[in-house]
DNA sequence: GGTGCCTTTCATTTTTTATTGAAAGAGCGG
DNA sequence: CCGCTCTTTCAATAAAAAATGAAAGGCACC
């Protein structure tokens, strides 16, 4: 069945962390709002327990606190680091790498919109010119009515990209500490 | 392994269709456009296949043509139909049900923004008042703060809403026809 | 150089999601 | 009412995505 997805209203969490009822529902809301990006939940609970944490924390503490895998921990902490949404805060004392959110996600959430969007619309660009330089046939002037409808699509969709990342810079930031 | 996924970049139907070069790519375009969306291929292909049609196409000349089965185009034409990207043209002589494609995409987009975004960040909301009751212990108020900041997200993300969907309304209209 | 501690990688497994096709439904014409 | 044609539904299957954990790599300290 196709239908737009959403998570179920109660905890996402729970069979992950058995912890305080607040920090349960803060890591909770990180996985929603990293699903609502069509981030898969492990990513969201490694970024809420990273975010949850008071101190820096490492890779170690958080697979095991989640109670997934060391695998995942490792890629998801890539993964969030490579965004910019965490980063490293050196190797305290030991080898152990300790983690801490970055204060601007919403640069985070640029990065991530910047990479998914941007070339995607970029391809589209080169689809359509590709298609500008077949000569059409006389029985496809209706296709080339299309095609001019999606050329305005893909300028506008252009258009609406910048405006939401400018957007983004107004919002206040996402603070840690 | 985790990342950010991107069609590849050479054609996406040609296992599915063998026809002119143009209504291949223009379909092809449909099938990026929804994957950006998160939608599967059959989605797109699906709509590429009725927006490309010059008259209103039936189901089965759609799933004859793109080579998938009749439950598959079945529920896609459902889910298109019910996100307002085409519409039924009526029981043309037999007893077939024809499908174009909406002059108005753009209404679509905006009820897939909605019925995808808005009740995400409603249960965000919902799940933030939660919390705000809970009286923290005094070990909690790092995990205050933390709250605090993602409330000024969703208030924010609350924000953005209206004005993509505005942004929206400004945009030329894809039509057919 | 060996040991302990932590990390990453990646082939395999599990889970989730999408697709298929057979069976059942629905309307029309005779 | 029956046969025809098209549709929907849904349990089974296939495909895709994510998670696991064993193996290999790196680094600091002895």
């Amino acid at each position: 069945m196709i239908a737009i997805k959403h998570l179920n209203p109660q905890s996402l969490v729970s069979k992950n962390i058995e912890t305080s009822t607040m920090e349960n529902s803060v890591m909770d809301l990180c996985v929603r709002l990293c699903s609502l990006l069509g981030l898969p939940k492990s990513v969201g609970l490694i970024y809420g327990a990273v975010f949850v944490s008071p101190k820096p924390i490492e890779a170690g503490q958080i697979c095991k606190k989640l109670k997934i895998s060391r695998g995942s921990t490792s890629q998801g902490l890539r993964f969030l680091k490579e965004l910019g949404a965490i980063r490293s805060s050196g190797l305290n004392g030991n080898r152990a790498e300790h983690f801490e959110a970055e204060e601007h996600l919403r640069l985070a959430l640029e990065n991530f919109i910047l990479k998914k969007i941007s070339p995607a619309l970029k391809e589209i660009g080169q689809e359509i010119e590709k298609l500008e330089k077949i000569t059409p046939g006389l029985d496809q002037h209706v296709l080339a009515e299309k095609l001019d409808a999606l050329k305005r699509w893909h300028k506008h969709g252009k258009l609406l990209l910048p405006i939401v990342t400018g957007f983004l810079k107004t919002m206040p930031l996402l603070t840690r500490k």
